[in-house]
DNA sequence: TTGAAAGCGCTAACAC
DNA sequence: GTGTTAGCGCTTTCAA
């Protein structure tokens, strides 16, 4: 194995450096850091000369005494999930440009295994701890008060007065209805989870204000299925309906489904708009959904970019925070892309 | 913000330990770290009190000394993907109790991004990286050889001499394909992927061999679309069939589709197999597909054994090692489950 | 402007 | 058996 001989004999310290250069090691240290004073030209030379000879200082030697180990850890309960995913690649995404890594602890719904992980990170000394999970209305199995680091929840909740970021489900929603609105449809239902989630209560309560209070909301759980039996149920029970606000697009795709296999015509007979815009149902749907996207990975880089914050020692307004929600348009509503492109829009490979 | 309260200033050192215990620094380290020799009692009485005052020993300052950080990063191109989430949860799940903490680096397809967060791991002394990726065929952008540390490649291609772990794809088609002929299928066809990829070709070749010459092999993309539009072909063009073998999931669900809007039943008419066991697509099908699943969290759960392997100096053979797919019964083939439960099979809440 | 020296918290030789 | 001492590689007073 190569890597054995390279091994970190090899590896220059600051004190090479120092030595190379013809100065302290102190000297070299704030030349590197650009602190301290000294002759620009001392300090130039000190730097040329660590470049020269590939210095990288050592992370663990500079966090022993700075009091900061410039990693954070990354908590969740959704290790296969779909909302975690893009809130960690914003999360990585602030922080890679800070010299900050992010331990990755998944701990399904495991209380020990939790306390295990965030033992572990508080030992490696991280700076600080975000916190996320699948459901905006439920909490780790983990009190994360009162640790000595600061907190962040990132679509997890959190105590009163902690941080939390979650995504706008009033304003999301509403964004749906008045899309479906704005094209002219006047008879929606809505077709959503359990109400059981906070998540299917904020979305059906906008309904209710937008669509009125005649208009049908049907709850059952978030799978395709329901999806399918929605529209079954509105066919022997409801009125007509020109329009389905669905809490998500794999309830969205089963209503879309349905519909065509009672030969309607999505979007011409009714318009159909998801939740979520997980790629894998909502662009694979036919016609592709209209839905409306969380802008999670965003919620990430704000997740990322406040536990910096904290760590540095600024202070952060504690409470919730609502990040806004976002329409993306396919084929499923109509309006200006439904007509364009007909159907068989190119799947990307996911 | 009550972390900044409870600082380090808190934190106690083994320093204390020893003090409270009334041993010297050094005997409070060998006692709790069960090395060196003194009196049982001592032993105890030093662990007692550091348990008493809830002692945990600084990762850092020890990393700096044992030159061991309990640390390893992971590299991945595949943020969003389904295949890299898996063999994550295994990864972690290797490492976990062994008190090694896992960074999490997505570099997409970046080689500037790679080579930042390959430098922050080593900058931050990782014991070991591993890498993984979306396509078992295709290399990280980052050169990984020649690293101060051991590598270990999961689901993603490494240099001849390395240590890399990827599924069976012959295995597993063998598997699908297989089913299907005890089944009593003789008549099959293969809907599968681009021929540039070797899981196409592996799965392609291992169909050749058990299904014969003569059947047909079509290749496409790896969508819902190709499934349906091969069927709209295999309808125009090729004889009878009764099975078909798809090379993803996503295939075998447009494929189940468009048989059924042209009244086949599956999987009377004909059995479907599909390959990922990618639950959002395979459970939502109707019927629910029976598939190949890679066992992707096995194959972290051995990528994290190994590099612990490397890490602790012991000799690791290089090469390729291949892990065995799992056949998952569901309802698409037929067969013992297909029996039992006809259609609506409750959808897991994903 | 520069450098000597004292740590950061822990481990590991080597004495006693 | 137990303690003294010297680091690990870096930062940071403080003195020169």
């Amino acid at each position: 194995m190569r890597y054995a001989e390279v091994s970190k004999a090899e590896r220059i310290r600051i004190y090479d450096v120092a030595r190379v250069a013809g100065v302290s090691v102190a000297t070299a240290s704030k030349a590197l850091n650009d602190t301290g004073r000294m002759t620009e030209a001392t300090r130039m030379r000190v730097k040329q000369t660590a470049a020269a000879l590939g210095f990288r200082p050592n992370a663990m030697a500079r966090a022993l005494t700075r009091q900061r180990s410039f990693t954070v850890g990354l908590l969740t309960n959704d290790t296969y999930g779909r909302f975690t995913l893009p809130v960690m690649a914003g999360i990585n995404e602030a922080l890679v440009d800070q010299g900050v890594s992010v331990f990755l602890c998944g701990i399904e719904d495991d209380a020990t295994l939790a306390r295990t992980h965030v033992d572990a990170m508080l030992d490696k000394q991280v700076d600080g701890i975000i916190a996320t999970g699948k459901r905006i209305d439920r909490r780790l199995p983990v009190d994360l008060s009162n640790l000595p680091v600061p907190v962040v929840y990132a679509f997890t909740q959190g105590p009163e007065d902690a941080v939390t970021l979650v995504s706008d489900d009033d304003q999301g929603a509403r964004a749906a209805i008045s899309h479906l609105l704005a094209l002219g449809r006047r008879r929606l239902v809505h077709v959503t989870g359990p109400e059981s989630f906070a998540s299917a209560q904020n979305r059906a309560k906008a309904f209710r204000d937008l669509a009125g209070e005649g208009a049908p909301i049907l709850h059952g759980d978030w799978s395709e299925a329901w999806g399918h039996a929605a529209v079954a149920r509105l066919w022997a029970e409801a009125g007509v309906f020109d329009a389905v606000f669905c809490g998500n697009d794999q309830i969205a795709r089963g209503v879309v489904d349905a519909l065509r296999e009672r030969g309607l015509v999505v979007p011409r007979d009714v318009a159909v708009i998801g939740f979520d815009n997980w790629e894998i149902v909502s662009a694979a749907t036919r016609p592709p959904l209209t839905t409306i996207d969380m802008n999670l990975k965003e919620l990430g880089r704000e997740a990322g970019r406040l536990i910096l914050e904290l760590a540095e020692g600024k202070t952060v307004e504690p409470g919730v925070r609502t990040l806004p929600c976002r329409l993306v348009m396919r084929q499923s509503c109509g309006g200006a892309t439904g007509a364009v492109r007909a159907e068989g829009e190119a799947l990307q490979e996911v």
